[in-house]
DNA sequence: CCCAGACATAGACGGCTGTCAATAGCTAGG
DNA sequence: CCTAGCTATTGACAGCCGTCTATGTCTGGG
């Protein structure tokens, strides 16, 4: 047999690097490249990446950035996507439920802006 | 009426910033907060976020990452993931697929090695 | 030549997800 | 009040996704 590189080792679960509750909340997220992801943490990553993992939300973000004062309502993103009002609605509460954006109601509209030190713990968990 | 903020003006397809050919692999991808992003952009930086937005594949970018040399095949990551072979072998071939992993056959094993570059275009492409 | 082992592929299946139409809730104006 | 308009919620449905079992493919050793 050759040199096997070291197969299994099943009996060492080192995926618990955060067994119980130590460092869970210190920094929010472990860089990616520092040591094995726990799983909660990966779980809780894993979450917010999924928000902005499709191709809509990344659009609707980006058109939220780019309007005036940097925030927009509903009734501003619904034609440039092409999408139902429904829609548009309910991605934006994904976003919101995420953390990536905030909701401001004021009169008859809902304004959205983009929380950018969201997505900048999200680039700095990915880079470390 | 109050002040209406803008709405509609749904004749204005501002999403086609690059409709023709324009500037469309020149970087790679638009940060998202200097303009609005258009379809193609949108789903090309969805489809790699995809590939990371799973707790089962951030584990295994990280598991590799910490592995000696910075490689790792199946075997070694099999087990402290407690999913089958398959799954893991699935999981890394989305990673593959979308540019984060690469494949090195050595004999009867697959080493797989981080791409460092392309975490950093995605971190870059969120912040900016 | 055959066997053992590492990895990939195929097929199946439950669960999640993005979309829409329909409807409900709220707010401002008349 | 009553109405008009903006937004959120609900229910339904097609399609994708993560996981498993079973099987195929390739490599190295005896």
């Amino acid at each position: 047999m050759v040199a096997s590189p070291r197969r299994g080792d099943p009996t060492t679960p080192r995926q618990l690097s955060g067994g119980g509750t130590a460092g869970l909340l210190t920094g929010c997220c472990t860089p990616l490249a520092r040591e094995p992801l726990g799983a909660e943490e990966a779980a809780r990553l894993a979450g917010t990446l999924k928000a902005i993992a499709d191709p809509t939300r990344l659009r609707l973000l980006s058109l939220i950035y780019a309007h005036d004062g940097g925030e927009a309502c509903v009734c501003n993103l619904t034609a440039p996507l092409g999408l139902t009002q429904p829609t548009i609605s309910h991605h934006l509460k994904v976003l919101v439920d995420a953390g990536l954006l905030t909701r401001d109601k004021r009169g008859v509209w809902a304004y959205y802006r983009v929380v950018d030190s969201a997505l900048a713990h999200v680039a700095a968990a990915l880079t470390g």
